[in-house]
DNA sequence: GCGCATTAGATGCGAGCGCATGTAGTTTCG
DNA sequence: CGAAACTACATGCGCTCGCATCTAATGCGC
């Protein structure tokens, strides 16, 4: 069967290596860290942002989660004392989100099981 | 604030297309055909190996899904009328999954807006 | 043949997601 | 000013998922 469709193959390839990196750093993270994959990047935003400038809207631009998985994601954070909620004066409906210290410190301990992974999985190609 | 980290680059970036093109897929696919994108996968698989030897483990295998969700995913097909499921003789436990006319004209319909999707966000590269 | 470990698939359960909607705060315009 | 349109976030709902478990059919040792 001759291959006509080397998008089809190079699609397939895509989905297998996103999802084999994906499930492991969710089940490690997880196991590891108690906070699951998308936890740890929300942390990460938080962390690499630093100046508090970050609202909601702002999280869920920079890692294509839904608005409303995003509010879900951080609610959790928050109860698990990782993040807080901080009402914007400036605009009132808005909310900032800022990382605690022990946010701070999870998410370096994670870290280095993230990058970890991302070694095995990714090699340092190019 | 320098890069150290061309790992976490290259993962955000996989991230991105791979979502961007997984979620166009399912919004396309169901909105155009009725079918998600993990049905048409399946559909897929079918439609390649024709001959009647998928069984439900060979189909988890090549799709990276677990093996109660492709249950579910078969059963949905089913339930749409496009599949069928048989009972292997030769191994009662087994059930070979075998594609319906309505399911080959399906999959032949959303393999055009599938290829349209992938052609548009991965071009003819390389 | 008869039990026990194993295997294929189905299913109960809890979790996260996206969509649509709700709620509160803000802007726009008559 | 006051009503209507809009915005930021929260939440109800239905869906799919993975994990653990259940059921039924083999296979293996005796």
């Amino acid at each position: 069967m001759p291959r006509q469709t080397p998008l089809v193959d190079q699609w397939r390839s895509l989905t297998l290596r996103y999802n084999e990196i994906a499930c492991r750093l969710d089940r490690e993270l997880g196991e590891a860290h108690g906070i699951s994959m998308n936890e740890f990047e929300t942390l990460d935003r938080l962390v690499a942002h630093e100046c508090e400038s970050l609202r909601m809207l702002d999280l869920a631009a920079a890692m294509y989660l839904s608005q409303s998985a995003l509010s879900r994601t951080v609610a959790r954070l928050e109860r698990a004392g990782l993040v807080e909620r901080a009402l914007c004066e400036a605009d009132r409906r808005g909310v900032f989100v800022h990382i605690t210290a022990a946010g701070r410190a999870r998410h370096g301990d994670a870290a280095r099981t993230h990058l970890a992974i991302l070694g095995e999985h990714l090699e340092t190609a190019d």
